[in-house]
DNA sequence: TAGGAAAGAGACAGACCTGTCTCATCACCA
DNA sequence: TGGTGATGAGACAGGTCTGTCTCTTTCCTA
């Protein structure tokens, strides 16, 4: 089996997480196949025995983004005792991501500006990626207000929170996170009886 | 001279236009020059007289739509008699546009996700035209809140409106745009005294 | 009507792209 | 110790990319 040789996993791994790095500095289409597989030192066959395409790694590493970024606000949440605090640590978790070294932009926006077909699987784990985010922020959003409320509300708040992103990786992210937070409040408080 | 020819302006602007077309389905690296001037049924040395290399003309595009973007905003707000009005038109064009045909997202989003580096024209390009609209909306809110204030509003309805667009790329403009303008009043109401 | 600029047509170079194939090597396990 | 599966290394095919070059044709204007 593939999935139970633990130097086989490794590699797999290795591959993705090179491979997001570098995604996300150059982008899908101008990141090529061999400046990955140099980059990871791995030979192309033990990539393309992995993945069966570009495409295919692609979808991997979103998926593996994915699954990172939903554990990381898990942890947020959970320490987190009111509806209030757990948005903020979202905000909260926004504001450090811009101030990281290499932060540049979203992968799942650059994904969806990449691959806008909406039949192609990474179309599907972008949305899938986003429509989670709302999700989670809703589910937090109904303890604090009627659940037709909550829904609108947390559609606001992805949208402040993406846009926020966006203004990050044009150098503002300063301001943008503090601005998202203010505009948060406010949408909050008109939703909050 | 090249400018004075009205034959060689209107080539210009057909290549311009064509590879508009083409950039905002398929993206700026995966849309090739051979197919750029197949479309626009132009010679290749042709668009190449006009723009000395592929950077050039995805500027050009830009700013093309840039000031055609803007161009309908100015109309727009000129018919409109109050700040909020001015405001609210410019989410009825995001709302119209949302349901055009042929929309594919944010043309300027979409370059920043391909050319992510601060010192490429293309993103100045991008970061130009969104400054714009920040600057916009800012001069709008002025008139109805006190400066310092409709400097963080007009930032919070950018974000919102950018989120809503990433959105309505998705499949959820309808919505997007109404969570959108409540949102947005929520915030303004927040903001005015 | 003659001169000159703009455009068409297409070959071409050189690089890069994805994906396939072969063969040698290594590690582990029965 | 022999077998088995994962990997390494790199050639290779076939296509596409940007950008250059040459030669011909068209069209406007002085």
């Amino acid at each position: 089996m593939t999935s139970s040789s633990p130097i086989g996993s490794d590699k797999r791994r290795h591959v993705v997480e090179t491979a997001y790095a570098l995604f996300k500095r150059g982008g899908f289409h101008a990141t090529g196949i061999d400046r990955i597989i140099a980059e990871a030192e791995v030979a192309k066959m033990t990539m393309y025995r992995h993945f069966p395409s570009k495409d295919d790694l692609i979808v991997e590493v979103l998926d593996y983004r994915a699954r990172r970024f939903d554990r990381q606000l898990d942890r947020l949440a959970d320490a987190a005792a009111t509806p209030k605090q757990k948005i903020a640590t979202i905000f909260d978790w926004y504001g450090r991501w811009f101030h990281s070294t290499d932060f540049h932009g979203c992968l799942f926006a650059h994904a969806l500006a990449e691959f806008g077909n909406p039949e192609h699987p990474v179309f599907k784990a972008v949305a899938a990626q986003k429509n989670g985010l709302r999700r989670r922020m809703q589910s937090i959003l109904e303890d604090m207000m009627p659940p037709d409320r909550a829904t609108g509300a947390a559609a606001a708040l992805l949208m402040l929170i993406e846009g926020a992103t966006l203004m990050a990786e044009m150098g503002q992210g300063d301001t943008a996170i503090r601005d998202a937070r203010k505009a948060a409040s406010s949408i909050i408080a008109a939703s909050t009886p």
